[in-house]
DNA sequence: TTTCGTTGTAATGTCAATGGTTACATCTAT
DNA sequence: ATAGATGTAACCATTGACATTACAACGAAA
């Protein structure tokens, strides 16, 4: 399995909301567009990124803006935002392992450090990025496009 | 989503497979009864673990046993045998952005580097722990409970 | 105050992966 | 031969992902 496309689609979507910031209104139809799919698609992130408070919506007239610095939003806020991983547990552990047996009753307790660890190693490194490392990044490929 | 049950079914077997080694045959029944599932779940599993040259399945009469000291099987090894993520990639990046808008048509390259460190991390981190370590604790829990 | 563009959200559909189960051919030791 | 295994195909139910249609609610501007 693999961590779902709403991670990148986030990511994505928020570059463009700064990107963009004063040249369109960032309407969930614009941001369709720049990813490649149905704006209900984007939509749903954008609610998520909002309750998250990382953007601000506007109803009615339309339009997302970031909610913080850009040098304030890690990656791993953005992965917990669009909540790709549910209870928040990377690793499925298989219900219920026999008690009856000494491996299956105690195979959990030795289990759940190394699986916490990996986890952290993982989260960890997500928050060494932060959105405004992808902006700069984006812009400044995006300025070399223009020679 | 997390990642499949498959990973840890697959420590939890070779786990019995080597604490139960002198005292029973460790068929997939015997195994199934200890994870608590279906014997061909695990017969599927030990499959993908023969395949990765980490156990010995004995058709016929049955039972399965280590090909390789548990000092020299990292959770890395166990994870790739029983391949819970498609074609090694962690991150789901999404189809086809625009290359219309300069932010669809760059984000990729801006991303790609980023999402591999965040896997190299959580990669990194599963080699550190091998068999042996979860089989030394686990031992000894099992020699604490007879207390 | 109506209209227009937009957001928020429910409902529905398709697809793929997971995990469970039955069934059975095949193998091997006795 | 037979009994006890493995190897594997077939099928099913459940779940989540992503896409899509539809429409109510909203807010600004004509």
């Amino acid at each position: 399995m693999q961590i779902s496309s709403r991670f990148t689609i986030a990511i994505h979507v928020l570059t463009a909301i700064d990107v963009f910031k004063d040249e369109y209104k960032t309407t969930s139809d614009l941001l369709a567009s720049s990813v490649h799919t149905n704006p209900v698609v984007i939509r749903r992130i954008i609610q998520q990124l909002k309750a998250a408070d990382l953007i601000d919506v506007i109803r009615g007239s339309g339009g997302a803006s970031l909610k913080k610095e850009p040098s304030q939003i890690t990656l791993l806020e953005i992965y917990r935002a669009v909540d790709c991983v549910e209870s928040g547990d990377l690793f499925h552990f298989h219900e219920d392992p026999n008690t009856q047996c000494p491996v299956g009753r105690n195979i959990h307790a030795v289990l759940d450090n190394k699986l916490i660890k990996m986890q952290e190693a993982f989260e960890n490194e997500m928050k060494k990025t932060t959105l405004s490392d992808i902006l700069e990044e984006t812009k400044q490929l995006i300025k070399e496009e223009q020679n």
